[in-house]
DNA sequence: GATGAATGAGCATTCATTCAT
DNA sequence: CATGAATGAATGCTCATTCAT
């Protein structure tokens, strides 16, 4: 009952993720959407007042979903090392899950003007200060942040163009022992 | 001698450069171009014959200019190990010294439809390939490129948002240093 | 007796009265008239074939009602001079009484194709015919009839403006004071 | 040279003032008004930034030219009692000269919010007032407008509903002549 | 009777491109 | 070479109307 209320909404942020991260905001048009949800272009704004909303709708979600996932991660380690593993480890299982959502996230705070403080990248910079205060962290916080969340990124661009053939897992496993050995100060 | 030939042609490259990376290729008009450079949008189809020429034109020059520094890296270098230094010192050199030229590539990359030999990285990739055979690469190029390319682009998002707040060049020198540690195997 | 079976039509009517006189037609959705009722817009559609249906309806039951209350008033009177009296007392009395229907009319004839036949005007202009034949009436019957309908709507304007500031009461004396004065020929 | 420049904006205006007097504002199109000027919608937007922006420039221009004359009229005047004749012409050779300009003013301020100030009628009724208290007119300020235009509007909406079948200046002489009678207290 | 999702036509506006001057 | 008016296709959005529930 409840489950088909929202089914159309669902389905027209599942399309708009899909259009937005692989062809970027403007590019993709609210009648792309309605394509590929299967509706008309009208259908579209009994669920969202514009695509704008729809954007925004989407960025919240993920931010909220990715910062619960970090959060997690802090909470979950014993100690300040593993926390970073840990961090590492639930950032590249979101990446590597959700490469849409990832993907539309980097390229939200690429083109769009974003509050730095909603990014999901500032809760892990603010942990990655305290590990480094104590000397846990091989370089500063800031370059750290960019070589994990860079780094992902670019892993799936090549991927995409086929330029990395391996499957997920293994480059994953690879991507994610490289950066604890790079971050952590033995 | 034929440069003055050209003088608003640069000037409209040098305007699309500057806003293509800013705002994206849709989200930039050819108005936008045209009254950044001082002429009217008719004028920019003297030396066009359409936006995506523009577009294709940039990403050639810079693709072009790119390589030539990172095949001078590889020749010049007297060794393997040297030539990774040089290599990565190139591309940041690169990327912080017309940044916007970096992030016109990475953007055009990521939403337009690109062969992958075109690439720079692809040169990249080649190169590193070699190394790793010879174990002189702590991970594979694939990756270790990922990390490379994707770390410096990152660093430009976070210093454009405020997030990075020191001289480009302690960035540069701290990206470079990690970056060297991490993928040379000792 | 039939007359709770149309409660919600009626309100509809109503909606549709207020909103249109005070936006226009155009300027009035369907939505607009539902969120006023408090039904949604589909339940319109019980009750009307179309917006213009309703819009037919209303103008039917106004002119019908205005024409009524002229026709009371030529009957009433003993003498023309009388009935001329009457005529501008029961226009003023509607137009005070209902002045969203007074409006709505003025506004369906400024705007819509209407037959000339159907107007309540062509009811006054056929008497004040009569009576201008007579040598009753100091000007022409057309423009005693813009006088009267064009001033008495103006005088609306001027309330909802805020031009006019006094109550309803006197205002509408002295606008029927001054119109018997210049109508009528002594 | 001169005069081509602005060729197409002045059609656009005109086209503009006729649809929008004839059928108003949302009813009518900017394609309607395109086809009217025989240009395509875009070219439009080349004279102006929106519909509304065509909507102000004639409510401006009509309010300004307006006000010029009524001006004129009283500046011209020797006498109270003559600037209120004059007062009168100048509005009704306004109206007949331009009714459609005549007619956009009043729908204007029907169906939009617009100052009071902002009202060629105040510039008549701040004048009615000076009458008034001099006990020159017969009823007070605000009524007697509401006579002079409301009774001037309705008189078009007569001839153009065929009402009123008499050459404009037969019309015009009565229209005026009984206002006249009806304002001056003698 | 009423709901609310969906349709489809239409609207204001934008924009890459063309072309006469 | 450059201008700026114009085109025409496309875009985001609105809205009267329909229809399954």
């Amino acid at each position: 009952m409840g489950e088909k209320r929202s089914d159309t909404k669902q389905k027209i942020l599942e399309a708009s993720l899909k259009l937005f991260s692989k062809k970027g905001f403007k590019e993709t048009t609210v009648k792309d959407i309605a394509r590929e949800v299967g509706i008309t272009e009208g259908a579209i704004y009994r669920h969202f007042t514009s695509k704008e909303e729809i954007i925004r709708e989407l960025i919240e979600s993920i931010t909220r979903e990715l910062k619960e996932r970090l959060l997690e991660a802090i909470n979950e380690a014993p100690s300040g090392t593993e926390a970073l593993n840990l961090l590492v480890k639930h950032l590249l299982d979101y990446a590597f899950e959700k490469p849409e959502s990832f993907r539309f996230l980097n390229l939200y705070h690429l083109l769009k003007e974003a509050r730095v403080e909603n990014m999901p990248g500032e809760l892990i910079r603010h942990y990655l200060e305290s590990l480094y205060e104590k000397g846990l962290l091989r370089t500063r916080p800031e370059i750290a942040l960019a070589l994990i969340t860079g780094g992902a990124e670019r892993v799936f661009v090549f991927k995409e163009k086929g330029f990395l053939k391996d499957e997920n897992e293994r480059v994953k496993e690879e991507l994610e022992s490289v950066l604890k050995e790079l971050l952590i100060r033995k």
